[in-house]
DNA sequence: GTTGGTGCAAAGGATTTGCAAGGTG
DNA sequence: CACCTTGCAAATCCTTTGCACCAAC
């Protein structure tokens, strides 16, 4: 069954290390958590939990969603992959693009980052007064964008 | 039946004003609807809907969870009250206090706030390079405290 | 063959909705 | 006495869990 998928190692650019990283921790590849592995990576930005069962489902009839969930949640542990919490709720995406700081219009629901040096330049302003080590990935920044601001003015 | 709570609108510091509030709209004061303002108003911070009901249904009984939610939504839509979203999931407050960025550690739980004049030197930092206006009130800021910062160090 | 994984079914919990009965202004 | 609100019950959603069977290594 497994060999079915090894393909799909190459051709959507899912990381064999992931592969060896579970069999490192007496863990398993399988080929259900190949295909959540590949949807998530396969996605621009961050995908839902539900949304991934759907679409996993779509290409591997039979998937059931708790096992989405837990590799969703095992994957996150081992540290291949990481949520933040957008207005939708969790969503998911690879662990090497958590360092995105989410800028979500609530108008019209279009959805930039922040840069790495401005998120910095935010996190010294909270340690210096609060002496907090701020994680300003794992929750996404409301407010309007240029042009919803402007139109809502 | 609404007598009865009307003492509650001095003694608990509920706001008179959101009765007229409603008033003006053709909307009713209600008991549950005083008894679900007055538990949020006499929440220091926030509180979740589902807590709420719990509270609300001790004392007053019989008071159903959807009165809850609907009254939440309305009273949000209103401007009385604002919700914010924690690690926890939606969490209400009153609209006055909304003025708070909160910064949650993820590791004590424990729950700070950002002044005002700091919140603004973030907000302007978003604006000059996104043009976008920044909500830092909505969502919290996890990370972690001072005291849990130096012990995980 | 071991041991970890998966599907299935059921349980939970948080919200939402339709509707008739009830209360407010 | 209109018409807004509530309670009730049912229906969704999303997520978690127990367990027997199955598959990866």
């Amino acid at each position: 069954m497994l060999l079915r998928y090894a393909a799909m190692l190459r051709t959507t650019d899912t990381p064999v290390h992931v592969m060896e990283l579970l069999r490192g921790r007496g863990l398993r590849m399988t080929p259900q958590r190949l295909a959540i592995v590949a949807e998530v990576f396969r996605t621009q930005g961050h995908i839902s939990p539900s949304a991934i069962a759907r679409r996993v489902q779509g290409e591997m009839p039979g998937v059931n969603a708790s096992t989405v969930y837990r590799t969703l949640t095992l994957l996150e542990e081992v540290g291949v992959l990481q949520h933040s919490h957008l207005e939708s709720g969790a969503e998911y995406h690879r662990a090497e693009e958590a360092e995105h700081v989410h800028l979500s219009c609530r108008r019209c629901g279009s959805d930039d980052a922040l840069s790495l040096k401005e998120a910095a330049a935010m996190q010294d302003l909270i340690r210096k007064r609060h002496g907090f080590e701020a994680d300003l990935t794992h929750f996404a920044i409301t407010g309007l964008c240029t042009g919803c601001a402007a139109a809502t003015a």
